[in-house]
DNA sequence: GGCTTGATTGAGACTGAGTATCGACAACGC
DNA sequence: GCGTTGTCGATACTCAGTCTCAATCAAGCC
């Protein structure tokens, strides 16, 4: 549940054209709560009857993740699944029972990296970090053991 | 190149039977270098004509990343590989020349968990980190620029 | 407002990873 | 050796994601 606006303020200002099956596909995610795949999206698609492309879906994805306004990432499970997210370095806490996911930013990490360039003698380009639990409202909605 | 030894001797003690299928797929495996997927050991077995099913190498790496002899990563493209390594908690570095890659230890980034659980609040449970780069012979390599 | 141009679209074929099913077979404990 | 039961290969299947192509449309230009 985000305001789809951003979105399309971010993809207007790109070089990428905003039509009509665009500004669709940034509402279907404005109101999914937490992370999603893109089949989620063409399900949503689909029950509302948008008469959108599964092609246009995923291509759409494609570029919101090219202007880093959804970042993809790896569920435990291995299932591929989509975030929105500020466009900075960051990385992504992920709560297992809902699926709400908030951002945490580079800062620690960033002495583990090099920690371990120094000790492997590897040059470290790229890395990804993401954590699973359970966020603070389901955290209080379990059962007492 | 593993010793596939240790990959066998580690199915021998677990409660999965030792078939000769299974050896085959740990000889595979420990005839490679780096990273490799699903398809590259079914590529490397119809090549040598061993007679296996593609199942079966699906169905061996599962019960070997069941025994934690191997563990299934993402690489940066989003496509799923095996690294061979040991059981016990731990994070790769991935060469992304070569396809090396190296285990490193959970020590620094147990801090940056425990950072990011107070100040969001979740719990975490899970956590998966992977790094990728550059090793040191790839380096060593490079044409200077 | 119309025109032009190239990006974008939906439909549907296609690919490739991974799973499910099933009858045959083989590992292992007795 | 024998029976149980886990595992096998073949094959059909599902599902995510890509590719192709003719039709359409956004956006800049006049």
């Amino acid at each position: 549940m985000v305001d789809p606006s951003a979105l399309l303020t971010a993809l207007d200002r790109s070089a990428y054209r905003m039509t009509e099956p665009r500004r669709a596909v940034a509402q279907l995610i404005a109101d999914r709560h937490g992370h999603f795949s893109a089949a989620d999206l063409v399900g949503d698609a689909r029950s509302r009857r948008m008469g959108i492309g599964r092609a246009t879906i995923f291509r759409t994805l494609d570029v919101l993740a090219e202007l880093e306004l959804v970042e993809r990432i790896d569920l435990p499970s291995g299932e591929h699944a989509y975030v929105v997210c500020e466009p900075v370095h960051h990385h992504h806490v992920v709560c297992s029972a809902c699926g709400r996911s908030d951002d945490i930013d580079d800062a620690g990490l960033r002495a583990v990296v090099r920690d371990v360039a120094r000790r492997t003698g590897y040059r470290i380009d790229d890395h990804r970090l993401e954590l699973f639990g359970m966020c603070p409202s389901c955290q209080s909605l379990e059962v007492p053991a």
